[in-house]
DNA sequence: ATCGTAGGCGCC
DNA sequence: AAAGGGCGCCTACGAT
């Protein structure tokens, strides 16, 4: 058998991965395929780079493989992660390597095998056929393989990276016959390294001053509980501060929506619904408002940032969440243990370590850029070259800024009433293609047909989502649909820009030793030693006029970002 | 007991 | 200023 080393592989060729930790790897490309022996972690490290150094794609299923080479420290840099293209072409998100083969064969979906749906007692049927093989007679993937069975001996975990690798080639088929091939291939291949940047961020985690977030949690939620009835105690005190302004003393518990609407009334305040929004509008008029606001603040951290969440997820100065690059509706990564919803108040808790800094930027305006980019419209590009957009909108409409503003980004997550409704007709006669571009969006949500994004992502906007909240009937559910779909085809493309603008800082900041540690939508956050930071933060400026050069479909457009260097997130600006 | 849903709220 | 799009995570609660 050829080891690793004899196999040529030419520049950018598909080569498919599975490891097998603690045995080897699996290995495939399209004309061959074959296993590498290695038992420790130093030898399959040694073996994936000697590979990666002949520059192929790799190729694998899903996000373990990733994860298995962020934990052996492997650093790659050119890939192709078969279920994010599949999210990707496709739409939908929680897809299984069971659906993604079927989808490519042409089988039915609802067809796919689950595991353990056979009852221990009966005989296999003749469809599962050899579970030597990993493709049942029906045309199907065993469920045990992609159950894990694929990872018992190397053979398999050679025909397993096989497979990927026929599954990308449909992949590429798919995107090879489409008018915007180009485009969505090249998304496709960043959307895999996101892929592979989540599973650095999970392994890695965000630095966090322990100190400083307990000092924060005491404030807002009292000393950490010894026992339960110390725990019950410190609640209830949480609760009195509010409870001691009623004028008939009872009990109510505030964590319910429904008992702290009827308690209000009895106070004399009558409200729908007991939103901050809504109950900041009545500051003022009763102190128990103030209090109870300030209640659902400090509630907040004692349940979700507290101590349960710092024992659970903050462990030697890092906070570590699971990371997924493209969310069920448009494409956005999506981050777990908090990462994506930190409280401002205690962004001061994430800090640089002893001899690194911060470095943190955030795109400006970018979804309106991002509209002038996927339409084309010229008098919208035009505006995208100032640093202030919205200023050149207010002024060609003749409004103030704030109403442009509102106007613009109303436009975009279709709201339709308010002042910024009332812009809407000056907005189309300045910018016609690119708000024709959002009603067009609009009206293929409302009927639930699919829209695509300018990277060539598809989003579903026929299922359940976006239809909460509209209780009168299918008309609203529509318009809500409507508003999804405006919403995404910028939120989407943005998303994609977002990603490519990540991998490039993070691969641009590798001789400087930097580490992307949060992605944040729109804003990035790098952990760099301290003498390269001001160098880190020149390339993070950088990398978002290369980041346009890639993704964007208008090369005239432009991109804006805010840069600093910093010791805690909390200094951002503003 | 376990699950799904709703109200609520944190962030973008 | 108005209350529109996304996500994750909390509690409460009704259905299974």
């Amino acid at each position: 058998m050829p080891t690793s080393d004899d196999r040529r592989i030419d520049k950018g060729e598909f080569l498919g991965l599975a490891v097998v930790p603690g045995v080897g790897l699996g290995l495939s490309t399209p004309t061959a395929t074959w296993w590498v022996a290695a038992e420790t972690d130093d030898d399959l490290r040694a073996a994936v780079r000697n590979l990666d150094a002949q520059e192929p794609r790799w190729v694998w299923w899903d996000s373990s493989t990733p994860s298995e080479l962020v934990r052996l420290g492997t650093i790659i840099d050119r890939c192709w992660d078969v279920l994010t293209v599949h999210r990707l072409l496709h739409g939908g998100w929680r897809t299984t390597i069971g659906e993604v083969w079927a989808t490519l064969r042409d089988l039915d979906v609802d067809d796919v095998p689950k595991m353990g749906q056979m009852g221990l007692l009966d005989a296999p049927s003749d469809a599962d056929g050899d579970l030597d093989v990993p493709v049942r007679h029906d045309g199907h993937l065993q469920p045990e393989w992609t159950h894990g069975a694929w990872a018992k001996t190397l053979e398999r975990a050679a025909a397993w990276a096989g497979l990927a690798v026929t599954v990308a080639e449909g992949q590429e088929k798919l995107i090879d016959a489409r008018t915007d091939a180009d485009r969505c291939r090249s998304t496709a291949r960043s959307e895999s390294l996101a892929e592979f940047l989540c599973a650095e961020l999970a392994h890695h985690g965000l630095p966090v001053d322990m100190l400083e977030a307990e000092r924060i949690i005491a404030e807002a939620a009292g000393p950490r509980p010894k026992t339960i009835s110390h725990e019950d105690a410190i609640r209830a005190e949480r609760d009195e501060v509010v409870l001691r302004h009623l004028s008939a003393p009872q009990p109510v518990n505030l964590r319910n929506p429904n008992e702290v609407k009827s308690m209000l009334r009895r106070e004399g305040l009558d409200v729908e619904n007991t939103r901050a929004w809504r109950l900041e509008q009545l500051r003022g008029e009763h102190p128990i408002i103030e209090a109870l606001l300030h209640w659902r603040k400090d509630e907040r951290i004692a349940t979700t940032y507290g101590y349960r969440w710092m024992d659970e997820h903050v462990h030697g100065g890092r906070l570590r969440g699971g990371w997924s690059s493209s969310d069920g509706a448009a494409g956005r990564m999506t981050a777990s243990a908090g990462l994506h919803n930190l409280p401002t108040e205690m962004r001061s808790a994430v800090a640089a370590e002893p001899g690194f800094r911060f470095v943190r930027a955030d795109l400006g305006q970018v979804e309106p850029r991002v509209l002038a980019a996927v339409s084309g419209d010229r008098a919208f590009i035009e505006a995208t070259q100032a640093d202030d957009l919205y200023q050149v909108v207010a002024d060609q409409l003749g409004v103030a800024r704030q109403v442009a503003k509102l106007a613009v980004l109303g436009a975009m997550y279709g709201a339709t009433t308010g002042e910024s409704a009332h812009v809407l007709p000056k907005l189309h006669k300045s910018y016609p293609v690119a708000m024709a571009m959002l009603d067009d969006a609009a009206d293929r949500g409302r009927q639930r047909q699919p829209v695509t994004t300018s990277g060539g992502r598809r989003i579903r906007t026929g299922s359940a989502v976006g239809v909460d909240g509209d209780l009168d009937g299918a008309r609203s559910a529509a318009e809500s649909r409507g508003r999804f779909a405006r919403n995404a085809l910028i939120q989407g493309a943005a998303a994609e820009f977002f990603k490519v603008w990540a991998i490039l800082v993070r691969r641009r900041g590798r001789p400087l030793g930097a580490q992307v540690v949060l992605c944040l939508h729109d804003e990035l956050l790098i952990h760099v030693p301290q003498g390269q930071a001001g160098e880190a933060a020149q390339m993070v400026g950088d990398a978002v006029a290369e980041a346009a050069f890639y993704w964007s479909p208008q090369p005239d457009v432009r991109f804006v970002a805010d840069v600093s260097v910093i010791d805690r997130w909390s200094q951002a600006k503003e």
